[in-house]
RNA sequence: GGGCAGGUGGCUCAGUUGGUUAGAGCGCCACGUUGACAUCGUGGAGGCCGUAGGUUCGAGUCCUAUCCUGCCCACCA
């Protein structure tokens, strides 16, 4: 039944990047995507943030599925019931703006194909780019259960957004009335108030005079938007300022509408800004709204949908805001009433999907009473049953909430869920129900007319992670599955969606949709600058380029440890090639040892727990397993703490600095004359490469299972393998390994400053006190690393008098003499070793004076303290040793 | 106006309960075709951890102030 994993016979000299997709697909087919439900185990669920159906994959996209795959591939490791939920997301206004772009290049507007013809239009184009994601995700790597991949706009989610949206109506959560709201004349849609992005742009203070009706006084407003002057309901000061207190209560005539308006009395108004007096614009300013909602007064709309000046422009109508404004300012100059203009840099709001300068306007909309829903959601937060990484989200989370306001679902757009909303056009019922009605239930008359309106993308995605799961049904899923594990997701989406999430997933399932919030950075380029697709080079950051170039296993390894949480990086191509070196060095490694094993790879299968180290094996195998056993324990804890950085790098670092730079060395001896211990290196080579196979497998997963399924193995996939487990450490083999590695890196110095041929193997005489058991039983390793020959060595433990003209080492415990008569220049030499005794020098002293310090040594933990002494001992015998070689020298 | 993050060798970054002589990759210098690997190996140069104070026996790590960079929030007319 198994099918075998899609590899050639015979490992090749590199790992061919050409095999991600075969093994990507034989995973797929063998089921491992799919979560196995166990009732006695806690599921780990992440529901994957859904890419909107406008474009392709970017370098978001991609260090989502890696971090969401790494801790899926974790998960599923450890053995618990996993499930990834992919799924993508209609995007509202973004895919409609697309949509209708692609339609300008024909010279049609959605308009002339009308609201069914358009939609047919926007389906056909989420049908191909769905398709072409869900390709590019698989590229990525991703191991999530296909089978249930959602679509915001699917039946299903269809079905709960509707009932989402009548019970929030029949709470009374939802309501419909006309505010002032952010208007988008481009997308011609009302927007929220956080898909307003504000921009500080230099612009000017006009200062206007208004005069009253006998033109006896006047009053000189500032203003940053002269055209919705024609707007103004009042002109407001401060109630303390003496300026202009017996002006409050007069009436003033507004400029070019014949209109007079109150001067009104107001806290609000700062008596240091401008000239104290502001003009009051209620329709168009949200300062101005309140004080008109306070002073009781009129709001006038002088602007149409599309930002041409309304009626209520009077002389000014028809003309676009922008272009009133420059005929207004120079219609007030040459009236003599433009009394000042002042340089002023400003806030402006733009679309943040389009860019274009929101308008502030009043407008009937639909909005959800957000405080009920955020009370409780703050509260899970707060009370911790919802953890943010990194942590300091949390305060920015409170702020927002705390400061919430109503929010605008309401979107006047064709694309989206339409909001289950009917007029009754006899009686005038609102009629919101979870089946389309018939009649009105009311008057009885079935001329019904659905509202035009469609929601706020958000509010779907809102619904997420129960929505995926069959919510509102209460499916085998929905009751398995929720609430999910992580979210894991951009900082920039922590209001537009992870709030929201949480506050609805509360509200719905009386549930935290999700205990751990885990937000990443933005990915930007080598200069720090948003990748965006109107860059010249955007190419060499298209993720399907790097995967061609690279492969996935490389890119994702330099997203998970190129940066820390909440934190942006920088991510330049030779990165991605320096992690892809590592993918060839374990690749190159795992050939050496299958290279190495004899003809039955079954004799070496690893242990199915931890193998640990034992007196009767040789040192170096004690000390790599001890090595890759603190590892394993490192990674955990790492990976369990969302240091996912951190463990990846302790795992570059272990397999290229120890176990390939030394413990693969030193086994080589081993092998050369087949000589005692061989077998044992074998079996040790497997068990440490085997398990790091398993610990980087959520890092890279490909290479990773393809060298495993070389390597002997228990089980059919990696995919499918166990977690390593933590065996047992031992200290003595690690010290002593450590201070062999001392000795052998302090030869290979020594060969280096004095210039010795690296074929060159030369004479060694070492004094190794107590070692000296131990370095004769690494003899060998010794010759070979260091490159001596064994003809010329002497190993005692000590010696009754140093060799003369030799250059002398105290490392690592050990007295070691190099017999390079030939090559020894005297006076290099003691300036040599005067200059180590110097850098000892400093340390001693540095130690003694710490140990003198009656503080420390009372204060200080006793290991800190006592490793000082140590040191204080082990430098000055160095330090004297190499004192006696001076005078010897001379 | 409020808040947050970053400032560590030439470049990009680690350094998470304060404790050896602060690390890595890339780049740089010297040497190297030993049968896992030149997508490599060996050795090396290079940092008073933004600045000034403070707490502590001990600070890159904690506190205060300050400068620079970036970001977020806010009804700045």
């Amino acid at each position: 039944m198994t099918q075998k994993p899609p590899l050639p016979e015979e490992m090749k000299r590199t790992f061919d990047v050409k095999l991600e997709n075969p093994i990507y697909d034989w995973w797929e087919e063998q089921g491992y995507f799919k979560p196995q439900k166990d009732p006695d185990k806690e599921p780990f669920v992440i529901a994957m943030p859904p890419p909107n159906v406008t474009g392709a994959l970017h370098l978001g996209h991609a260090i989502v599925s890696s971090i969401q795959d790494c801790l899926i591939r974790y998960h599923r490791l450890l053995g618990d019931p996993t499930l990834w939920i992919p799924g993508t997301d209609h995007a509202g206004i973004a895919t409609q703006n697309v949509v209708e772009r692609e339609l300008e290049k024909e010279g049609l507007s959605r308009h002339d194909l009308g609201r069914e013809k358009f939609l047919e239009r926007v389906w056909e184009w989420k049908d191909t780019y769905q398709n072409r994601i869900t390709e590019q995700h698989r590229r990525l790597g991703v191991s999530c259960d296909w089978d249930r991949e959602r679509f915001t706009m699917d039946e299903g989610l269809s079905k709960a957004v509707r009932e989402a949206f009548v019970r929030l109506y029949e709470e009374g959560l939802i309501y419909r009335g006309a505010y002032l709201i952010n208007w988008c004349p481009r997308c011609s849609s009302a927007i929220s108030d956080l898909e307003v992005e504000h921009k500080e742009e230099p612009s000017h203070l006009w200062h206007v005079r208004y005069w009253t009706e006998d033109h006896e006084r006047s009053i000189i407003v500032a203003t940053t938007r002269p055209e919705t002057i024609l707007g103004d309901t009042a002109v407001a000061v401060n109630p303390g300022d003496g300026r202009y207190a017996d002006m409050v209560g007069m009436e003033v005539r507004v400029p070019f509408v014949d209109r007079l308006i109150p001067v009104i009395a107001d806290e609000g108004v700062d008596m240091e800004f401008g000239t104290g007096a502001v003009k009051v614009t209620p329709a168009h300013d949200p300062t101005d709204y309140a004080m008109g909602k306070r002073h009781d007064l009129e709001f006038i709309d002088v602007m149409n949908d599309d930002m041409t000046m309304s009626e209520a422009a009077g002389p000014y109508e028809g003309q676009d805001r922008f272009v009133c404004r420059e005929n207004l300012i120079e219609d007030l100059r040459e009236m003599g009433d433009l009394v000042k203009v002042e340089e002023y840099s400003h806030s402006v709001g733009h679309c943040q999907r389009c860019g274009t300068i929101v308008e502030p306007r009043i407008s009937t909309q639909w909005f959800v009473k957000i405080k009920p829903l955020a009370e409780p959601a703050l509260e899970a937060v707060r009370e911790g049953r919802i953890g943010i990484i990194p942590e300091r989200f949390t305060k920015v989370y409170y702020n927002w909430m705390e400061d919430i306001r109503d929010w605008c679902i309401s979107r006047q757009l064709w694309w989206g869920h339409r909001i289950p909303v009917w007029y009754c056009e006899e009686c005038g019922a609102e009629i919101c129900v979870r089946e389309d009605p018939t009649a009105c239930p009311e008057c009885g008359s079935e001329t019904l007319q659905q509202e035009e309106d469609v929601l706020d993308t958000w509010f779907s995605s809102g619904l997420w992670p129960f929505s995926t799961l069959g919510w509102p049904e209460e499916t085998e899923d929905l009751d398995y599955f929720y609430p999910t594990s992580v979210m894991e997701t951009a900082y920039d989406i922590l209001f537009f969606w992870v709030a929201r999430m949480i506050m609805m997933g509360i509200h719905f399932t009386d549930e935290e949709p999700f205990h751990t919030v885990y937000l990443h950075g933005l990915v930007r380029n080598e200069d720090g600058e948003k990748i965006s697709k109107s860059m010249p080079d955007a190419w060499r950051y298209d993720p399907l380029h790097m995967i061609d170039e690279y492969g996935q296993d490389p890119l994702r390894f330099t997203l998970l440890t190129g940066s820390t949480p909440g934190n942006d990086m920088r991510l330049s191509p030779d990165r991605v090639e320096a992690n892809r070196n590592f993918g060839n060095k374990i690749w190159q490694a795992a050939r050496y040892v299958l290279g190495n094993l004899d003809e039955d790879l079954k004799d070496y299968v690893p242990p199915t727990g931890a193998l640990n180290p034992t007196t009767d094996m040789d040192m170096a195998d004690r000390w790599i397993i001890s090595r890759y056993h603190r590892l394993v324990a490192e990674v955990t804890r790492l990976i369990e703490a969302y240091q996912l950085g951190e463990a990846g790098r302790q795992m570059y670092d272990f397999i290229w600095s120890e176990y390939c730079d030394w413990y693969i060395e030193m086994t080589k001896v081993r092998f050369w004359d087949e000589q005692e211990g061989a077998d044992q290196a074998r079996s040790v080579l497997v068990y440490v490469l085997e398990g790091c196979m398993r610990l980087l497998h959520p890092y890279m997963p490909f290479v990773t299972e393809a060298i495993w399924q070389y390597l002997p193995h228990r089980g059919e996939a990696l995919i499918k393998a166990s977690w390593p487990e933590e065996g047992e450490r031992d200290p003595q083999a690690e010290e002593k390994v450590e201070g062999f590695m001392e000795l052998v890196r302090g030869i290979r110095n020594a060969r280096s400053e004095y210039h010795v041929e690296h074929g060159r193997r030369i004479a060694a005489i070492i004094a190794a006190g107590e070692e000296a058991p131990f370095l004769r039983e690494q003899q060998g390793v010794l010759e070979a690393l260091a490159r001596i020959d064994g003809e010329q060595l002497e190993i005692r433990e000590s010696l009754a008098e140093a060799p003369e003209r030799a250059l002398a080492l105290m490392l690592g415990g050990y007295e070691c003499y190099l017999p390079l008569e030939a090559l020894v220049d005297l006076e290099q030499e003691t300036a040599r070793i005067r200059s180590e005794i110097e850098e000892l020098d400093e340390e001693i002293a540095r130690a003694r004076d710490l140990l003198a310090n009656e503080d420390f040594v009372t204060k200080a933990p006793e290991d800190v303290v006592q490793n000082e002494r140590d040191k204080v001992e082990d430098y000055t015998e160095r330090q004297n040793m190499l004192l006696e070689r001076l005078e010897t020298l001379q």
